[in-house]
DNA sequence: TAGATTGTTAATCGATTAACAATC
DNA sequence: TAGATTGTTAATCGATTAACAATC
């Protein structure tokens, strides 16, 4: 396996991307076509062409062929392999209210790569109760459950009052990324991976688009 | 008001980062302060001190003092008229399901300006319920009741296989700007706002800086 | 062979960071 | 006055896009 590329090599722009050509291309696949090419991907999701065939040239580890252009089943096979979606890691949540449950039942993260093993809220009325076939504990225990069950990765799904010693816990535990989906900046050592979940971000960036297109045809 | 900023003029780098500005400016507030200089804000936020003050320079509406920062208060106003959070827009949401009853449940939206004004689902079981105070109507009736609600948002929350039908419905009703929430890339006429809330992206993403951290210390 | 499509180099763009003068 | 802090100009960086040669 001499051309075997990294996560870590490729930019972060084109990592945002990569699922989506992932689900186009197992769409694809499902079609029965076997390659595809970068202006039919550009098209598709738009965007363009020439990005998407740089982005494939940096993660396939078969050269795309004039003409022709890329095998989808190797395309997919390599954004699995760079993404990790062939093999699971384990994670566990805190907060199983309302949205904790949803993602727990969200039973796409398996298929992403992301195997939930455990959740913890503090309401007694929700511990040893099973959300999705996942158990859910103490709160007060995830230090000593996250540090036996070697966890890497920790999902935080708490009123913001609670993020920050939540995530003191799961650092503490042992948690080496944390994504965040309380609206709050958390602290933590910098030799741990943050990833925020910002829906009021998100919103905003909505906003600012609606405004453009309503303001551009006034 | 002869210094009144639009959203529309401020990058989109920018408008990402002001809902994190504003949450830790009402903090402050809230405690009893009322100036801040940006380095304290950069420094509590992990961000580059210069950034923060030019971020601050475009939304403000009062100029910067030496020696003391800027006003709180003022800034908190500045930002709440140009992400739009002192008037409320009108939203329906699609898919009252785990994510959708999440999302209908998270009481924050209001103070983003985001209003939900009925819920949309195809599940009999679910049609006629309440969901926090939202109405669950038939997804049948979404092109009529959006038209008569003069809804300009869509929030989607219902499984991949049922996105772009419903996005399509969205915009027959009339609706500007859709916040998705499938896994799915959607066809919409070019003047209409798409922002997608990519798990798997998100994902990607955490796993890179996590590979990256891991990498690092080997 | 002709044309579609790749891969690469150069140009552009937007955003971040560095340097520093202005000022309360 | 001295120093903290702003505001601005220039340099850098990363990502996108344009131009075009290579090739199946």
């Amino acid at each position: 396996m001499e051309n075997t590329k990294k996560i870590q090599n490729v930019s972060k722009a084109t990592i945002g991307r990569l699922p989506a050509y992932h689900r186009y291309l197992k769409e694809k696949l499902a079609a029965g076509e076997t390659s595809v090419s970068s202006t039919a991907v550009a098209e598709e999701l738009h965007l363009n062409a020439v990005q998407v065939r740089k982005d494939l040239a940096v993660i396939s580890s078969v050269a795309g062929k004039p003409k022709r252009g890329f095998g989808i089943a190797d395309l997919i096979e390599d954004i699995d392999r760079i993404l990790g979606y062939d093999n699971v890691t384990d994670a566990v949540i805190v907060g199983a209210g309302g949205l904790g449950s949803a993602l727990i039942g969200y039973s796409g993260f398996k298929a992403y790569g992301l195997n939930i093993v455990a959740a913890f809220d503090s309401d007694p009325t929700r511990i040893d109760t099973q959300i999705g076939g996942v158990k859910v504990f103490d709160a007060a225990d995830i230090v000593k459950l996250v540090r036996r069950l070697n966890v890497l990765i920790g999902i935080i799904a708490v009123p913001k009052g609670a993020a920050q010693e939540v995530a003191d816990k799961l650092v503490e535990g042992g948690v080496r990324a944390i994504w965040n989906f309380a609206p709050v900046h958390l602290n933590v050592p910098e030799n741990i991976a943050v990833k925020n979940e910002d829906m009021a971000a998100s919103l905003a960036i909505l906003s600012k688009r609606l405004a453009e297109i309503l303001y551009s045809e006034k």
